[in-house]
DNA sequence: TCACCATACCTCGGACCTCGATGTATTACT
DNA sequence: AGTAATACATCGAGGTCCGAGGTATGGTGA
């Protein structure tokens, strides 16, 4: 119908949501549990089918940033004899994945204002 | 607690958050009638009790990307003689718009896995 | 009348984000 | 020996968001 535009728009919108998830999601998953970076993208694979993945470098680059912010603290560690680098949440990182919480029902208000109901 | 550190990690990762929801909220805006730019920036005011609001230069950059990818065309009209750009959402633009329903009851399913249960 | 504010448009630079490509190593299998 | 998976990282291109600045018109009140 559309053709290539429609995928195209809907490649870069669905880009600029999800992007918005990342740092959320990464904080949760480290909320459970320490863990090194290629782990943590076999984590985003699991929970959505592979759908909801940042890039590898999208992802380093993201880890150093929350570590910038102190919301997350990294470490080497040896498993099998293989350097790792792990990372784990801060008090300050669990404190801020709490608010973000009033954020996220915050923006679904206002979805639900738009007339966005979820089924 | 956490003083000024916390502030800056918020204040990024809100903005992280919302940002990928403009493009969305601008469609949904013009779904319902053509507008120009600075009404729209008042019914983001209007919606969000002014929470929710992008700069004057972030909205007229979007509105200008959102042409490029042909989801929404504009025309100058004028009203008490004074000229207005109006945007108005294409065909392409709805059926968008339509589908990134799905990609946001997605994310909020990830959501839900993760354990955020909106109260 | 004239200052001032709200309305209305726009551009620009800086900081930052995402991606894909590329590079380096190690471990595991075949 | 070769390949795939694991694991880390950097880089440049393109794009986004913001704040500051600029231009201009219309309405209000002193």
């Amino acid at each position: 119908m559309f053709g290539d535009a429609k995928e195209k728009a809907l490649k870069k919108l669905r880009k600029e949501l999800r992007a918005g998830t990342y740092s959320l999601i990464i904080l949760s998953f480290l909320k459970e549990k320490p863990m090194h970076g290629y782990a943590i993208r076999r984590a985003f694979e699991e929970l959505s089918e592979g759908k909801l993945v940042p890039s590898e470098g999208t992802l380093y680059d993201l880890l150093k940033s929350l570590e910038k912010y102190k919301l997350v603290s990294s470490f080497w560690g040896e498993i099998g004899g293989r350097a790792r680098k792990y990372y784990k949440i801060t008090p300050l990182g669990e404190d801020v994945l709490n608010e973000l919480k009033n954020e996220l029902s915050f923006i679904t208000k206002i979805f639900e204002k738009l007339g966005w109901e979820n089924e």
